[in-house]
DNA sequence: CTTTCGATGATCT
DNA sequence: GATCATCGAAAGG
């Protein structure tokens, strides 16, 4: 599924990740507004993806449009959109987004009641949306997910990403400035 | 406000 | 055996 919510998955992850600021992404009814993403595809040296498919990145690698999840440090979930093409492994990291559905259910999972906390990270994010390794290479075109076309946002910008070690300069971060539900302020 | 550090386990070398 | 696309609590200024 190359087209979903008005967005190519078969364009380069920065674009993607661009496109996707301003959508509503829903799990089972629980979900909001994508505020904060990063792009990583197979160039990259900091993407899972940049050493070829291996057992733990192959949703990377095809179809497009479907979810690539991840266990961070033992601990966490983190949730990506596939967006390769032909072989090509990529994807967006759905780092945080502005809560707007399914509130109490978010409470529940993350023990917390601020609401600026529930989804600011892409760890909390996946807690709260329900989200494990059941979901990963689901396509995000059907339940339990929805992905709903984008809010044309302006005031988007881009700066480095978070948490990683290698092509730590590339401005492939991308976030509503003046949100207050950002895992961290833009540069 | 900032920095540091422990938790915790799959993955890859 | 080292390295993490993280989080939250604790300690320090």
């Amino acid at each position: 599924m190359r087209r979903l919510a008005g967005i190519d998955f078969e364009a380069p992850a920065t674009e993607v990740a661009r496109a996707l600021i301003g959508a509503d992404l829903q799990v089972d009814g629980v979900g909001g507004l994508i505020v904060e993403t990063e792009a990583y595809d197979e160039d990259d040296p900091a993407s899972h993806s940049h050493r070829g498919p291996t057992p733990r990145n192959a949703t990377m690698f095809g179809p497009p449009g479907h979810a690539y999840v991840y266990r961070s440090y033992g601990l966490h979930w983190c949730l990506n959109i596939v967006c390769c093409r032909a072989g090509h492994g990529a994807g967006v990291l759905i780092r945080a987004l502005e809560p707007r559905h399914g509130l109490d259910a978010m409470r529940q999972r993350r023990g917390l009641a601020d609401p600026r906390l529930l989804c600011a990270g892409p760890g909390r994010l996946a807690q709260a949306l329900g989200i494990t390794k059941a979901h990963d290479g689901l396509p995000l075109s059907g339940p339990p997910f929805a992905l709903s076309l984008a809010t044309l946002m302006h005031d988007v910008r881009c700066g480095v990403r978070i948490g990683i070690s290698l092509a730590v300069e590339q401005p492939w971060r991308f976030g509503l400035v003046n949100s207050r539900f950002l895992s961290r302020p833009l540069r």
